[in-house]
DNA sequence: GTTTAGCACTCTAGCATTCAGAGTGCCAGA
DNA sequence: TCTGGCACTCTGAATGCTAGAGTGCTAAAC
């Protein structure tokens, strides 16, 4: 079905999307005419238009208007035909200096999320899995509180999670202490799922078998592993109000359904997931996300690392006619900057 | 100038604001002298919404249609008119299920939150206040990257601070934890400010004459202080997207500002802050506020306690034209679960 | 003196109409 | 294979019209 199109063909797509997206405006032969590069006549253009049509690349609104891309239009523009725009070291300079770390990766990953969305006065997204986290350290404190203890859990990527929990009866530091170090002697450095899983079963065997430090440790483990699991804290959305005033999004039922999925997060993390697993930037364009809330827009995400391991995603969503070739750019030097941070700072 | 009104007046008013409320439409003298309760003729009716609109109350959009509360009629109708609708205990009981309280003061404060945008559709808020916090508990762990050290700072109302910080040196596990003592014996149950203006005057005596634990302590409490001052974490919105299909809120430009509103929460903080020290239910309605995001909205809050004392703040924000009968009541009860969940949490 | 009926007036919302402009498709000629 | 020309279509803005809802005012009725 892909059939090769000629390149002039194909410069004219080029041509009309680029219109389109600094426009807004549905684009007529004439004004491709017009536009340097071409040396055509408006009749010749509306051939080519009526074949590109034919393709499903592109199309009209209303019978007599000029052609819009179609999202199979948007997908071979962004695929062979855009020429990314990148950004001067001026530029790279500023928005490293935005991303403020300061030891805690939550920080950090709102930091990135505001900084896309003010560049690119769409919404940022940052994506923390959780499914590579392994376990580092648990401590346990007392709290003056009648039988309360903290529970704090530190991950290999430095997030801290903490829960107040009521215990039966009232813990000395030292066997608080004790049970933590039993724990984390268990424990260290294996995956959380793998944890979880085996707190899970340890709970059924319930055996009298288990030393009774280990017992402790792991009865009051098990409430913050809980907690841990919960993605709530793993994708960070910033900057929807900027959405609101993109005219392409003018539907408001629409716009409730995508900021639905903002706070909901479960649609989006499911796509998100997708693209950590892709080597370089990938960009969705309107329905292929396969999520109706997004159905008018894309997202453009590129993976980052942290010493050489990719650990999360990074990127925006907008409307489907945005200006890809900064965006991709700027998405792109986000990711690097992020991996640039989180790698030196594990050194 | 706020004279008083004649009792047919007020009833008038009344029933015209509820008229409007339910309808959103401009209310005209033939509906209103249709509803029952008053029997009088249409050209009555005109009379005595012509004093209404000369004192300010009502006001008609344009030379002839029907009119429509001004804030000062809404300010009017909800001080003097308005019959609260309680809520039956049913929903009463719904609700307190619905409050989940997991030790995490921030999740209750979530769940509040999220609770009332459910039930009212509209966006919930909800103020925890950080002035009044005290000093409970401090805790430093050594972690396994060289020189970080995890610092966890927990305040009287179990809020839970951490950071981890770079170090000059290595040290053991005994030497913060000794540090950890003294910090606790010196400053347990002091409040927060106190002891962030005491660790700055610190910095800059930077007496030798101080112990070497102590100094320890200081040095590395000092930035989970600075934290803990920001006050974005006070603040918590949610259901933001409810009023994106509110049809009062229209205008896309107004959207925006009152979104940035939301994530900027400084100008809200500052009129939540006011909703702090009075003594029940208050409510802010169209620019009274003071805040031009806020001008077409009113922001019904209601001061919550914990053991006897306001400890925060508790709401909805909306259109000037919401069911002011229901929300009062929703937000009182709200209140009232949450001062509850909070007074026997801490017995 | 209050209330009501009647009347002239005003403004909106909806509808049909018109008209210019932009764009298309197609055909015939270069 | 490209181009000029032509008939056709559709949109969007402007216009005029009408019905409906509502008002203000005055004079009569209670």
């Amino acid at each position: 079905m892909q059939m090769a199109l000629s390149p002039r063909a194909e410069a004219l797509l080029k041509a009309l999307i680029e219109r389109y997206i600094s426009d807004g405006q549905p684009v007529g032969s004439r004004t491709l005419s017009k536009q340097a590069g071409l040396e055509l006549s408006p009749a010749t253009i509306r051939n080519v238009m009526a074949d590109l049509e034919d393709l499903g690349l592109i199309s009209s609104p209303h019978t007599s208007s000029g052609r819009v891309p179609t999202a199979l239009g948007y997908r071979m523009f962004v695929d062979s035909l855009l020429t990314v725009r990148p950004l001067d070291s001026a530029e790279i300079y500023r928005m490293g200096d935005e991303l403020a770390y300061d030891g805690d990766p939550m920080h950090l990953m709102e930091s990135a999320s505001s900084l896309l969305s003010q560049v690119t006065r769409l919404a940022g997204i940052v994506l923390v899995p959780r499914q590579e986290e392994s376990f580092r350290q648990i401590e346990f404190l007392s709290l003056p509180a009648a039988n309360r203890v903290l529970v704090i859990l530190v991950t290999s990527s430095g997030r801290v999670h903490n829960r107040v929990i009521r215990v039966d009866r009232h813990y000395s530091a030292a066997e608080l202490v004790e049970a933590a170090n039993c724990f984390n002697d268990l424990y260290s450095g294996r995956p959380l799922s793998e944890i979880r899983n085996s707190l899970l079963a340890d709970l059924q065997s319930d055996g009298d078998a288990m030393q009774r430090a280990v017992k402790n440790a792991t009865d009051m483990a098990r409430h913050v592993f809980a907690d841990s699991e919960s993605s709530a804290l793993d994708l960070v959305v910033s900057g929807e109000a900027n959405l609101l005033q993109i005219p392409d999004l003018g539907d408001v039922e629409k716009l409730r359904k995508l900021f639905d999925a903002f706070t909901t997060k479960r649609d989006l993390l499911h796509l998100l997931d997708r693209s950590m697993h892709a080597e370089s930037i990938q960009v969705f364009i309107g329905s292929e996300s396969g999520y109706q809330a997004l159905d008018e827009c894309s997202v453009v995400m590129a993976p980052y690392q942290a010493d050489g391991r990719v650990v999360g995603t990074v990127g925006v969503i907008g409307p489907t006619r945005m200006a890809y070739d900064q965006v991709i750019s700027i998405v792109d030097v986000t990711a690097r900057l992020l991996g640039g941070v989180l790698s030196t700072e594990a050194r």
